[in-house]
DNA sequence: GTTAGCACTCACCGTGTGAGAGTGCTAACC
DNA sequence: GGTTAGCACTCTCACACGGTGAGTGCTAAC
């Protein structure tokens, strides 16, 4: 059937792959099936209508278009995006001016403060009118740098730990009876002889091995109720891939036409709160080392089918890796998004360089 | 036209009070108009459809009911929730065996950690069929308890400061110059010294009565940098009315059928995202002390008119206060939905109580 | 004051029709 | 052989039409 014999995805004929690149593009921004005319009089490829679609008919045999009904025009399939950002894209940058002006704000915010996250969130989201993603960054096993315990209230205590990879985590620890900051003071110096430079599990001998009864301090029973929450609190830490995730321009995404029936947008925050996907999908960045993109069917749940990540790590790769990303209909800039996301990740990795070199 | 003499809203005729309450707990239920034949049907009237026709067009010239149509049955306004909370909802409380399930999950959880709020949000969402809302307690005009400051890396720094009301904030620092946690000790030392019990304006005058040059130390500069933020912190912290708020079950508003135009479930969000709105509820409700009812067009923002809000407040009145709460379609089971937030503010209360006591 | 009866209104649904968009095919063209 | 003009065909979309059913409002009788 098809004019031309048929190419093997990969190895699209230029022009085969102009057209294609011009359906994207316009689909893109129309968010309309994309006709042979239309094609025609947007993009200079210097053929008829006619030509244009025969070019189309054999895209769509390759399974990289398709057709919503016989009088419909072309739209792009998950394969024809995954062709477009393999093969096709542009590549795109950010303006200079652009550029800048993300730095400055950077610049403006407390370092790796929530502000921050919230930054590189609604950076993404703005640069790409769609949502923006960002993790925290986190060690792979957390070992202490410094535990420290704080008086609260009467029978409440604030464990604060600080791991050696930058990273920190809190909990808020009830006492069995009223204890005070020195007696705090003095077990958080126990805590810390057996805790520093120790993962959870070394921890966890440690205490075991610690003296019970008659021989023990008089902190020693509390020192062993604190020391298996903190135990408890890395191990939690250690098990989640995502250990907070800020985003931003969710909106955006809910006013795309593909969502503009609240089921959609369902499945969007159901996505979002599938937190063991998204944190597959974080870990396998963070092995990646580099940018990742998952396209529509790419995504093995349900409810992801309809839209695109692209996600980048950024940190201190082998110590603590984190993630910043956008999420899309699969109908998204990929330029730009691939752009954006490699830029904003770059740009994080350089603060945190100059911060810890 | 009124076939009876009018009443002022108030002092509805038991009758037409049956007739108005049917109205409402069938079309929250069924969330189509109703009509006098169903409610004959479904309710114990005692009277025939023509007579519940007369009752209708007269609630409805008071303006609690309203028809889409002339061929449709009646719908409540905003005034008909209203009266229907002030005077005809049901005194109806959670089962027995509901309170004991949810008072084991509070103990289940870390007190007033973060799990802590998300199952108060959780429980209210799952007790109402709409979104359950959470924000932690915090204080009027914080004093400081205690301040600490850890080393994370070389030049940055965590400062946790704990409040008097038994909040606190941490701010994550970075600092000119490596800086060990002998010396951040030193700083905490003196930093505690002059913010103990102290409001942010009274640090702040502290700090410039700090003798600077010569005769200071020679921790003085950074004890003065970190001094500036320490009240800047305290500063935002006393100028949100809201320190963190968690939700949970938005998916279960943006599945009400009110909401299945994604152009709507963006309203929602971003009345969410409307902090400074949100923010003047929740002081309206710790300044009440008691459980605030905000029905539709009662919420000035446009897009909080389609909603209705049902606030607690739960905490230490006075001191510190957090808000409990649910928001959902204006079509709401107010019943449940305000004998669930009771109980989980009332459950809070005495948990807040029994560790303080 | 209550109610049966009934005319009237209006949304809803399926059908039909015309217009328009866009394709696929064929045959001519370079 | 690839390219293109021309054209028939298909299918959606918008609109109008009419029948149906739900539900009201009114009237007159109780």
């Amino acid at each position: 059937m098809a004019r031309r014999p048929r190419r093997t995805i990969g190895s699209l004929d230029a022009r085969s792959g102009a057209v294609l690149r011009a359906v994207i593009d316009e689909y893109v921004v129309s968010a309309t099936p994309v006709s042979s005319g239309s094609l025609v009089t947007h993009f200079p490829l210097g053929v008829s209508s006619a030509t244009v679609r025969n070019i189309l008919s054999d895209l769509e045999a390759m399974g990289l278009l398709m057709h919503p009904h016989t009088s419909a025009g072309r739209v792009p399939t998950d394969a024809g995006y995954r062709y477009y950002v393999q093969v096709l894209a542009d590549e795109w940058s950010l303006p200079p001016v652009e550029q800048r002006m993300i730095r400055h704000q950077f610049g403006q915010v407390e370092f790796a403060s929530e502000h921050w996250f919230r930054l590189a969130a609604s950076t993404l989201a703005a640069n790409t009118g769609t949502a923006g993603l960002a993790t925290t960054a986190k060690p792979r096993d957390a070992r202490i740098r410094r535990v420290d315990l704080m008086a609260v209230q009467d029978r409440l205590a604030l464990m604060v730990a600080v791991f050696r990879e930058g990273t920190m985590k809190q909990v808020l620890l009830t006492l069995p009876e009223q204890t005070d900051q020195d007696q705090l003071n003095r077990v958080a110096g126990l805590l810390n002889v057996l805790a520093i430079d120790r993962t959870a599990s070394e921890i966890e001998a440690a205490l075991a091995d610690l003296p019970i009864g008659d021989g023990a301090s008089d902190e020693s029973e509390i020192l062993q109720r604190i020391g298996e929450r903190l135990v408890r609190a890395m191990r939690e830490f250690d098990a989640t891939a995502i250990d907070d995730l800020f985003s931003d321009g969710l909106l955006n995404v809910m006013a795309a036409p593909e969502f503009d029936r609240s089921e959609k947008v369902r499945q969007v925050f159901t996505a979002l709160e599938n937190r063991a996907y998204l944190g597959s999908l974080v870990e396998a960045v963070a092995r990646a080392g580099g940018i990742q993109i998952f396209i529509g069917h790419e995504n093995s749940p349900l409810e992801m089918q309809d839209v695109s990540l692209i996600l980048a790590p950024y940190g201190r790769i082998g110590r603590a890796v984190g993630v910043v990303g956008v999420l899309g209909p699969t109908r998204m800039p990929y330029s730009q998004a691939i752009a954006s996301v490699e830029f904003v990740s770059g740009l994080m990795n350089e603060l945190v360089e100059h911060l810890y070199a």
